[in-house]
DNA sequence: ATATTCCCCTGGAAGC
DNA sequence: TGCTTCCAGGGGAATA
């Protein structure tokens, strides 16, 4: 997309935080695509005077990129018109998608899609020391903190459930009661699980896909995400499921005791 | 301030 | 077959 320029847009307005057709073609037409980051869960298309659009999925956003028919693809909510003819979708059955626009310096994250947001998990400054350093108020429960994205960014569901079973911490342990070895333990753990889901793709449980089209392999490694009532890998107890503020934990009792 | 609960929305799977 | 209930990769607002 780099170097496209935009020449329409519209939106459907259905998308959990959405901006209208008028808004968004105005501030969208005649920009220049410079680049296409992206700040933790949340996708930026930088424009070349530094404005720019920030992007969520949800859970079941995709971008779907052809050229335009003029149709609208099932589930579609917005889309913008590129110069060389070519229609981008964003498409989102369930709608928890979001489409905001940033006026001022994208990249300098002052918007406050963006300002509060925590540290990237795959940095230097996401480690067992800061982790510890900045849990050590809080009686979460550690699974649910480590889902916060004001706290650490990126870890979802899946991969917090993945990383708590390698790290072996029961989900339900207030964060502020891991000493600092076990938090060493996590972070190691989460980047370890995060590198690994990227390398295979990504996690297709049904809706995920890569923006060409295929499926991530990752679910095949799951050790517990989703397993409730199987052995667990390590030790062949049953692995159990409970629910966290209405997210499902999945964990070993045995490898990952209450302490 | 912090911790639960509920809600946004649609579709697929499982239960009856 | 058909209807009902539960559940789902996220995030934020409304309650305790």
């Amino acid at each position: 997309m780099r170097g496209q320029v935009i020449t329409g847009a519209a939106s459907c307005g259905r998308l959990r935080v959405d901006v209208d057709s008028v808004s968004l073609q105005g501030f969208c037409a005649g920009k220049c695509i410079s680049a296409v980051t992206r700040r933790a869960k949340y996708l930026l298309v930088v424009f070349t005077d530094r404005s720019g659009l920030i992007l969520h999925l949800g859970m079941t956003g995709s971008f779907v990129i052809t050229p335009d028919d003029g149709q609208a693809r099932p589930y579609e909510r917005a889309y913008f018109l590129l110069a060389d003819g070519r229609r981008w979708r964003f498409c989102d059955i369930r709608c928890f998608g979001s489409l905001q626009l940033c006026p001022g310096d994208i990249q300098s994250c002052t918007h406050p899609a963006l300002a509060d947001l925590g540290l990237e998990p795959l940095t230097g400054d996401f480690n067992g020391s800061s982790l510890h350093r900045l849990s050590r108020n809080s009686r979460t429960p550690v699974k649910t903190w480590l889902m916060d994205q004001h706290n650490v960014v990126g870890v979802g569901n899946i991969y917090a459930n993945e990383a708590l079973f390698q790290a072996g911490i029961n989900p339900a342990t207030p964060v502020r009661r891991l000493g600092l070895q076990r938090c060493r333990r996590l972070a190691a753990a989460v980047k370890t699980i995060l590198q690994a889901a990227i390398a295979a793709g990504g996690t297709t449980i049904s809706d995920y896909r890569d923006v060409d089209g295929s499926e991530g392999h990752f679910r095949t490694a799951l050790e517990v995400y989703g397993r409730a009532g199987e052995p667990c890998p390590r030790c062949g107890d049953s692995i159990e499921r409970l629910l966290q503020g209405g997210r499902a934990a999945f964990f070993c009792p045995r490898c990952q005791p209450r302490r």
